[in-house]
DNA sequence: TATGAATGAGACTTCATTCAT
DNA sequence: TATGAATGAAGTCTCATTCAT
């Protein structure tokens, strides 16, 4: 390991650098498309607002689509972030306290970043690579349906894929929308409104 | 009225004229989205498609976007004519039987041309004017908050707006997904299914 | 006919008009591929030289190729006029005669635009459409196969398609070759020499 | 010599790493150009092709141009070499056999790689350093003026360069045609054939 | 000397919209 | 009122070349 304590860094260095113009781009993205909406996201835009010539972002990003795909990746896994947090803190309770931290989270996910969560979701044109850019929804699903089948004493007998399926699509369409379409129902004794009556929603389906 | 009786015929005519050129041009974005989604439906093509000249188009309909909108426009109107009247089938049935109609419908109206939704739902930026065409839901929405006022003997006390919030969105998430993304659920007994499942969500949300 | 007096001539006026902006458009490239070569030859060069609107060019001339063979045809056409007027002159001739005149047209063939033709076959790489652009050798090829062929008295017992082959590829050549590359050969004097060695070539070898 | 004993092989080793880089460097950019095209050729690739970075092949080649002069150079000394062979070992032979040698050379050389003479010929624009890279006309034609010099009592009275000129450039043309477009002119007979054609042509030219 | 990340001019092309006829 | 030729801003992307490491 000494023999190369300059090949190493150097290497490193590299790395970083891509690392960091990447991160740049990504980053550079995002402030555009909520600043300024998908219209004006143009490649040179982008690049420019990152402080990288267009010749090194499309060295990285074979195309603007792949930017974006980066971005909803990356936002996605944020999002799924505050959701597998929620779920492990609650795996040893109840069902009730188990969905209502569930939907307290999905609200939490939505305002991480409630102006691009938005402009992701309703601006950019579910095309090419896009079209299955379902992330959030499926990997949702797939952990919310383990879920279930680990609570299965709990709920009534169900058709776990489809009651999944139910859940996790009315949970995330009730929160997105609360969210990003009604922040007057997110005020403080608001939100705990929203909860109680998401949970109630899917509990009174569970059980 | 009788002062003009040769003006008006020709005004008719005109007027006449003029609405099938608009719906021409309606019907040839429909179906340039359909076939090619929407970003290869430039003015130019939807003018040729609707053998309307590039100058007709702009003369009825002053943008792109007023071609789109009015294209929703329509679109909502057919989707809200079979709740409406799917409602209206119910008002006299109890809440259950309501309900699973109104499931129901939502499918069917789902389901008058999945695919233009589709297009619609996931190609068209929500920018500009486009941005609040909410049109379904916040219609629907008032439709269910006034159906549930006057089933308030059959329901829990309920904070109208919230839970018409909370049905109608969930309804339309789970509708809409299931027709447009999974048509694997929509076999004639996974149908069934799925209207069971959904109804039950809404009624033990309700009761 | 006479109810439409402005249409037709607006018809007309338009086609003209068209056919005005795509001869300004090859014309222009011409100028261009003269003038600055291959490089230089942007389609937006082109129509800030054609006085034409790039979108005017694309309305026109698909692509940059499309240009470029529309040009290369129209050059084609004008040297075989050039062959097609000498062949008809000496039809009746005998065949010593007639094959001078055609060497003789083809050194007049090239000097038509001499900086155009040595652009063309040199500086445009024979790619996609133009793969095939040989017009000139396989008209020109076929053309002397038939005039062979109405000749055969005259000449030694010949297979037609190799005599043309060789022929027309060795004039062509010697031609191309010294038009564009040795105009030192193509003084007064020289050209006679020049289209008698060509002549003796050719004659030496069909009879 | 003595005085820098290590110095020297580090410096042969060093030579010889250089040759194979430039060698390297060659054969990629003869590899893409066939395989690809000049088209895709970019300095980029053909790095990645040979192996050797980016910086490095600026290293060697101080452009594009002075790769693609290297690659066509040794090309031309490949044909040549075909070529010299052939009139060496005719050169006390008669003319006629000596003729229909350097025919069949000629075709031979043609197809010593076809596929990249044809690149060469029809894909790389003409341009600037490569204006004049008509290296083996220029090298083909003096040293058949030499030939015809030494035959010279074999041959009618001739302007030795005119004549050079005439035959170099016929039967360059008609084997490259034949070989690069007519691949069904060369089937076993067909070579034949066509080498028996080429040298009646050149020899009835030059008797 | 080797490396490869970075550069940025500039190429081709599209499309919403205008306007002379 | 209809027509369709014309417009040109703006977008995506490539590639020869440079230079810090």
């Amino acid at each position: 390991m000494a023999q190369r304590p300059l090949t190493k860094p150097r290497k490193q260095a590299s790395q970083e650098r891509s690392r960091a113009t990447v991160e740049a781009l990504v980053e550079a993205t995002a402030r555009i498309l909520v600043r300024d909406g998908f219209d004006k996201a143009s490649t040179n835009r982008i690049g420019q607002e990152a402080g990288v010539s267009i010749g090194s972002l499309y060295q990285y990003f074979p195309s603007k689509e792949a930017l974006v795909v980066a971005l909803i990746q990356r936002h996605n896994r944020q999002l799924m972030a505050v959701v597998y947090a929620a779920l492990d803190e609650v795996e040893e309770a109840p069902l009730e306290i188990g969905v209502r931290r569930l939907v307290a989270a999905a609200i939490a996910a939505h305002r991480l970043d409630p102006k691009l969560h938005r402009v992701l979701a309703e601006q950019i044109p579910r095309t090419g690579a896009l079209e299955d850019v379902e992330g959030f929804n499926r990997e949702a699903h797939d952990l919310f349906r383990a879920y279930l089948g680990r609570k299965r004493a709990e709920v009534r007998p169900l058709d776990l894929d489809l009651a999944a399926f139910v859940c996790i699509t009315s949970i995330e369409a009730v929160t997105h929308t609360a969210v990003l379409h009604r922040p007057e129902m997110l005020t403080d004794e608001g939100a705990e409104a929203l909860v109680d009556e998401a949970a109630r929603l899917v509990l009174g389906y569970l059980l």
